[in-house]
DNA sequence: CACACTTACGATATTCGTAAGGATT
DNA sequence: AATCCTTACGAATATCGTAAGTGTG
């Protein structure tokens, strides 16, 4: 039984007519009529009782009817997905990326991605951790870049370095320390990022293992208006160190931070490498190679 | 995609070697080679990586095997239980027929039908004659049993034989007759079924034609319990002939009757015989067949 | 007699197998 | 050099559309 053959008799199956089944599949009235003997013949028996004035189902047609349609359906179905899975080779690789990572190395990355593949466009998500991992979940995107998640799902986890976060003070803060203990810190007003940002989360989560409780004085929603706000005297915070050249260039100084000291594995979150698509395949191992280049 | 594409592609999947595929396909290995090509233009990209020296699934491919599994294995089993459904090893049939009939001839029929097609399952609804009728009017049955009906639809009536209908009296009230007048008959109490049971309208209906009306004593729901209340002397009743056999078994004596006989055609009722399922037809065989060996 | 499905037949397109070509070990 | 996939090309097959045929209302 073939595909045009189930294609004919679904389609005469709607129309209850020839021609305009025929017109349907783009085919000639007898072709289909050739089409449909074929099948009937094949399988043994009449799945229309057709005289030149009407056209019906037999009882078995009728039976047949909704097996055919979902067979056909999935059949398209399936095609179409092996498609678009083709098609990210083609042209598109879709990823997400925590927006601090985002707005400083991703980048450059994408840049060496690019140029070794320039046929493969790119889509990124900057969006929050959380939101990294969920998509992910979903299979709405091939590759998430955040913080190391909870190892539960069937979802792999490629470590791409260790952030020790970092403190930010203003300029005329400057004492001759090369680093900070978190009591120091905290003696002046506190700015960090709104709720559901994971820089904050990470943070909350690491002083109150320490025993310390986090007074939040000033909020924002993105870290350029943190930076701002720290440069402009209105207190500290504390971010990634891989955002340290962007808040030196926001005229902050940068100090590394102890007790505790805050680090955090950020990495590739995404489905195991054989069931990803070639493009995704290359820029994982785009971001692994940074990695090792790194050390 | 074509189902042949897809054949080809499960045969190289599960051989990894072009030539090997091929021979299970019965095709020259340059035509497996062919096939394979266009089904991976058709959908945008390779399904396996190959040189001259080996053959391997692509992620993509991998990705796909599974799915294509399913899909052949589905559209195959559709196709065979399609075929087996024609060549009646495989399907069901629904049929009524009224309960004086469904409780002795139609057991013997069943056997008859289901000896030749023991794949075929028979689900029987024994309902009131008006109901049979109605069933087969909505289509919801194919074969109804029933007495004759008004020709009035588009629907079929295929006689199976004429019933004189007989007189049941208790084994007491013997006496030298072999036959009953309804005069001599209507001189005893007189029992019949409850008011929608066709075998009474058909009594009511003759004996009205014949200016005689019908006084009755006892009703019941099933004709066992009339037997049994004519067994036990309570009175007199009217049967199919059918039910000779079933009534002697209870301990009544059965009579012919006439002024007026009562005589009705019974047969099926169906569809025009090219819109019912090759299971139906058979079974308006078998039940036709019957009628002629009763000649 | 008109409409709608079927059959017939010639043309086109597809598929196939044989033979030659090319790449990898 | 041997093996195995790909390409080339002519032949067989299948499919299609036009036109004629058939049956039903």
């Amino acid at each position: 039984m073939t595909v045009k053959q189930l294609r004919a008799f679904l389609a005469l199956a709607s129309t209850l007519n020839f021609a305009e089944a025929a017109a349907k599949l783009c085919l000639s009235q007898p072709a289909l009529s050739l089409l449909l003997k074929n099948l009937e013949q094949r399988i043994g028996g009449r799945l229309f009782n057709r005289n030149t004035r009407q056209v019906n189902l037999t009882a078995e047609g009728a039976a047949f009817l909704a097996t055919a349609k979902t067979l056909l359906a999935n059949w398209e179905d399936a095609e179409e997905e092996l498609r678009l899975r083709f098609a990210l080779q083609h042209g598109k690789l879709v990823l997400a990326a925590m927006p601090f990572f985002a707005a400083t190395l991703l980048p450059e990355l994408l840049g060496i991605f690019r140029q070794r593949f320039p046929q493969i466009s790119i889509e990124v998500h900057d969006v929050l951790a959380e939101r990294v991992t969920e998509l992910v979940q979903q299979g709405r995107i091939e590759l998430g870049i955040t913080f190391e998640p909870e190892p539960a799902t069937d979802l792999q986890f490629f470590p791409l370095y260790q952030d020790q976060f970092i403190a930010i003070v203003p300029a005329d803060l400057v004492k001759p320390y090369t680093s900070l203990t978190w009591q120091q810190l905290l003696q002046h007003d506190f700015i960090t990022l709104q709720q559901p940002s994971g820089i904050r989360r990470s943070v909350v989560q690491a002083l109150a293992q320490a025993g310390i409780e986090l007074q939040v004085t000033f909020e924002a929603h993105q870290l350029a208006t943190v930076g701002r706000m720290v440069s402009s005297g209105l207190g500290v915070a504390v971010v990634p160190s891989l955002c340290r050249q962007q808040m030196q260039e926001q005229g902050v100084q940068c100090l590394a931070i102890t007790e505790p000291a805050i680090i955090k594995t950020v990495g590739v979150l995404c489905q195991p490498r054989s069931r990803l698509s070639a493009a995704a395949n290359a820029m994982l191992d785009v971001l692994l190679a940074y990695q090792h280049s790194e050390c």
